[in-house]
DNA sequence: TAGATTGTTAATCGATTAACAATC
DNA sequence: TAGATTGTTAATCGATTAACAATC
């Protein structure tokens, strides 16, 4: 039993679910029911157990969930049983922000290039990641079996990169430009759009200054 | 007519339709039926109807909406209509490159200091903000009526600091640190939580790769 | 006026919550 | 075994879509 129509809802929550159960099994939690989980997540009991059986039967009556297995589980359905091979696309402030960061790579999401147009920018090196000419975007994702690109340019480049990124074999593009891209379905693609985000936060200032 | 209980759906979504408005604003696009829009956004024309008569009824019939005013109007509901004057805390790549991007204030959200606890940076100035002692916050926070902090940093001190924040009468937090804060309701948050998103990608590529 | 398109009500769909028999 | 807690079905709730009278 895996993952066939499963809603956004439930996808978007898997993270979280994990999060909470690295956490538990960090502080060296055996096992947790639902009814547990659900008051440290502030969710209901019922949804845990809902979104836990979209995947499988990971629990087992009268006990509750293994920690250890169900976070082990989680982090298959994630995909993080296998490695990533990403580049950056964008070697601006956010390309190089998270360039720098490390965190990514301990979970096996690998960063292996950077690119951007500005040519006082190549041969540069950011950790040991070489910033690199556009031109040679294409070879490189074919040469290191590159599956993510992280998109961080101008939206007004951003629609054109993306075509040329699918038409090199890209399988997911995480979107941190401001538009949509415009792809086949069969690529995955996660938008983080920042603004978005902070005129959310705006919003629900609403009455509250002023 | 406004914003009570409007759903979380509903206020995702309003960033979007700004973004599509002010594209075709600055294309001279006129009027636009919900039609129309429902074919360029990819969305149903009856969600648009629905989702902007929560605040009121922006059209006319026969007519459509009015691009321009219709802008205006989503505009305010985001409270684009006043300044807002933020902080960030957490001077690291993260901090610095949301500090160097100059696009969020074109639309009213002025940073105006960041604060790191490493005092090898204090003093240092990122474009034209210095960044600050922590012991110094909550002043800078009332003397200079900040109303947003942006939180980028590690989530070991992030609940910490986002009490500390509270209690200085913040209104609103932006969230980049990986952990759920635990603030009263009257505060707004909103989460920027890019490993989950990263995470969602992964699920996404499935079967995908390999 | 006739045509177009809204605002809004009603119908449908999907997601969340509740309940409980199965079972460890 | 008795108690606890799951997996799963049924009930509820909310969000999306469809339909159409109102009206520009």
């Amino acid at each position: 039993m895996e993952e066939k129509g499963i809603s956004r809802a439930v996808i978007e929550r898997l993270p979280r679910y994990f999060r909470y159960l690295g956490e538990l099994k960090d502080s060296g939690v055996e096992r947790i029911s639902s009814h547990d989980l659900s008051v440290l997540m502030r969710v209901t009991a019922s949804q845990i157990r809902q979104d836990l059986n979209h995947f499988g039967g990971f629990g087992q009556q009268g006990y509750g969930y293994n920690v250890e297995s169900l976070y082990e589980e989680i982090s298959r359905i994630l995909g993080l049983n296998r490695e990533h091979r990403l580049i950056i696309v964008g070697a601006g402030n956010l390309g190089q922000a998270l360039a720098n960061y490390v965190n990514f790579e301990k979970r096996g999401f690998i960063i292996k290039g950077i690119f951007d147009i500005d040519e006082k920018k190549h041969g540069r090196l950011i950790r040991d990641i070489p910033i690199c000419r556009m031109e040679d975007m294409k070879q490189f994702i074919r040469d290191n079996d590159i599956d993510i690109a992280v998109l961080t340019i101008p939206k007004s480049e951003a629609v054109e990169v993306a075509e040329e990124l699918v038409k090199s074999g890209i399988k997911g593009i995480w979107n941190f430009a401001h538009t949509d891209l415009n792809v086949p379905d069969e690529l995955a693609v996660v938008n983080v759009h920042l603004y978005d985000s902070l005129l959310e936060l705006s919003y629900k200032l609403g009455g509250k200054t002023q």
